[in-house]
DNA sequence: TTTCAAAATTGTAATCATTACAAAAATATG
DNA sequence: CATATTTTTGTAATGATTACAATTTTGAAA
């Protein structure tokens, strides 16, 4: 369990006032890494926060990747899911099981982008395939 | 313009019946290159191909991507785009003015994923920012 | 060429994630 | 405490994608 107060400052020192809804949210986040959906975040949450709504999860997901504490994750084609970790690492997708894997990367691991000009705010490097767990039995 | 003929047969290739629309599509993705939307290729193909139905752009996209002579680019947040190109390349998204732009990448500048027992098919690496152009005019 | 089964296409309706928006509630400030 | 601002809620709208049954097209056998 992380410390609520930490969570609060955290939101702070990024503009982000730390309404208690918001900061369960980040908890969630934090806590089970498990790069949710939105609805998976509304649906959990519900039992902890009655009476949250959908829409306030959405709003706070949009708030918090705009503050830059989370990152949205396009790797499935219909949803997308979220990631408090916003350092650079990979993900992999597994197309059998459907599982989402992080691995870690270092910057310098990435080319950076050869093009005059431009700047980068975010990396994102997304693997397909299909994880050693459903290879070992058999599917593909 | 690209020969016909060629797409025919390299749609057959692939195990895919090149059928006159599936052929049409496949010209209009690998001529344009604009990774376009099934909305894109469906409004601008409806002039070319009377009675085009959206339902047949999204089975067809659906066929190449299974088929991997297309891929599929989940770069943004509401829909999905499409590439012919189905070589190791990279994308930039500009948060600006939205455009997309490929760069080269080899397979070998990409780290491998560090996971015993995975299999990869795809390779994706998005970064986002703000393009050189959008830069100059000082929009950020 | 004709016939016919299989495959493809169409059009409409359904689904589902996300957004818009106005009303109500909570919060912060003096 | 009073009030302006921000946040949250709930519902309705939007928009991409899929489901599906009916129709059309294709391709191969006769």
């Amino acid at each position: 369990m992380i410390d609520d107060a930490k969570i609060k400052s955290f939101l702070g020192q990024n503009g982000i006032s730390p309404l208690p809804k918001r900061v369960k949210i980040m908890q969630y986040l934090i806590e089970k890494h498990n790069h949710p959906t939105v609805d998976m975040i509304y649906s959990e949450l519900l039992h902890e926060i009655p009476g949250l709504s959908k829409t306030t999860v959405y709003n706070t997901l949009k708030l918090f990747t705009s503050k830059r504490v989370a990152v949205a994750l396009n790797i499935e084609d219909n949803e997308i899911r979220y990631d408090a970790d916003t350092a650079i690492h990979g993900h992999f997708k597994c197309r059998v099981c459907d599982g989402l894997f992080d691995f870690s990367l270092t910057q310098d691991q990435l080319p950076d982008i050869p093009m005059q000009g431009f700047s980068v705010d975010e990396y994102h490097y997304y693997l397909k395939g299909v994880c050693s767990s459903c290879r070992e039995k058999g599917l593909e």
